[in-house]
DNA sequence: ATCGCGAGTGTGACAACGTCACCGACAGTC
DNA sequence: GACTGTCGGTGACGTTGTCACACTCGCGAT
């Protein structure tokens, strides 16, 4: 089961074109670590001083306002980095997004001073790096716009598709599925009635089927 | 009236430490560059290969969503960089955001090809511009914020107060300021009355004159 | 002038969403 | 089987967004 030394760099599009002497550095200098689910990866408390990248698993990145409203912002899947923590964190502009594991998670920790190296010698790694970037900020807009203009109903469905990830089955609870949205429970609550009512999913506690994904998908889809 | 040559540079606090060899590459390989206002400086269509240093003026990013609604995302101030376009557009990410020069602009023009020899070769350059991602992104999360959680009469306030930037004079309509906030025409004219009911400024056709700006500070600073 | 016209604004009715208060239903644990 | 904390359901109400439409102001064309 275990990974010959370094193939998880494989796992990286943007990192499978460096040149040799650059994957040996970044093999030889970060480490591989796992943490199990529910870990809190990073937070206002908590500054990693490693890049993480995530090779197995997902990490819910969301930020929790000050009235104590929370809404996701984005996710770390595998194949991906935490670019965005290390700006933030490097500038100490104190916000209040926090990263938790949501599934076990196997991640390689590349120490902040190798980082600041890679992205001096290779274009290669600073492309992947600036890319990254890209890919989160457009995240973020996306959020904003969904937030200002979406209707909720489009929104759940959206995320209940996505969540499902073709299984069909939840494990979440209205409260979970509300701060996924930025909304209050009541809302998703009555909507999910909604979509039961219409033989969408079958709801039980702590529980969402779906059985008319692509009716979800459907109305996910409409704007 | 003119500055010397590389004046500019003492406008940017992240430039200033840098040492004098990368100075001088810097200012004999950019160009500084003048636009009217109403320029777009950058959009969709339109992919500048140049990094943006504003020395004078400033520049409205908005998002327009598919259904056509606009919010403001961030405004790019003098002594500031363009930087999320720098990301956004070498990866090619298409997005909707759109940069439009608010006043007439002075402004830096760095070729990517420098840019990318600056953040090579000086470790104080990529602070600079990572610096300049971790403000951006910051202003992201507190948009997203505003948008999921905040009261408009907090926003809208909040806003009028930032806009005034002290004079006290608007020049603007409430269409304009629906879209700095991603909401309604309607709800502005009408929260705009509610504050001229209550003596904290005046309306008239395409113009707010803020007769009580600290009410309004109070306001916004409330939550 | 005055006519027409477009941009800006006012308004009322209604729909969608958020908030509040409160209740009952369920799954553990003891 | 009683106790307890989490979860979900509900109605009332406040806030915000949507829609339709009317009015006003400023300005250029006739």
């Amino acid at each position: 089961m275990r990974m010959s030394q370094g193939a998880w760099i494989q796992r990286f599009e943007g990192l499978n074109g460096l040149p040799d002497p650059i994957k040996q550095t970044l093999i030889e200098r970060s480490k591989v670590v796992s943490l199990p689910a529910g870990t809190k990866v990073f937070s206002a408390d908590f500054v990693p001083d490693n890049l993480l990248l995530l090779i197995e698993g997902t990490v819910k990145v969301s930020q929790t306002s000050e009235s104590g409203r929370e809404i996701v912002l984005y996710r770390v899947e595998a194949g991906q980095s935490c670019v965005l923590t290390t700006a933030c964190l490097l500038a100490h502009e104190a916000y209040s997004a926090e990263g938790v594991a949501e599934t076990d998670i196997t991640a390689v920790a590349i120490p902040r001073a190798v980082f600041d190296e890679l992205v001096a010698t290779s274009p290669r790694f600073r492309n992947f790096v600036f890319a990254a970037y890209a890919r989160r900020i457009t995240d973020l807009f996306r959020v904003i716009d969904d937030v200002a203009f979406g209707k909720i109903d489009v929104r759940l469905a959206d995320r209940l598709v996505g969540l499902a990830a073709g299984s069909g089955e939840l494990q979440v609870t209205h409260q979970q599925l509300a701060t996924e949205l930025g909304t209050a429970r009541e809302v998703i609550s009555r909507q999910l009635s909604e979509f039961q009512r219409r033989g969408w999913l079958r709801l039980a506690r702590g529980r969402v089927s779906l059985t008319d994904t692509p009716a979800l998908t459907r109305l996910a889809a409409s704007v």
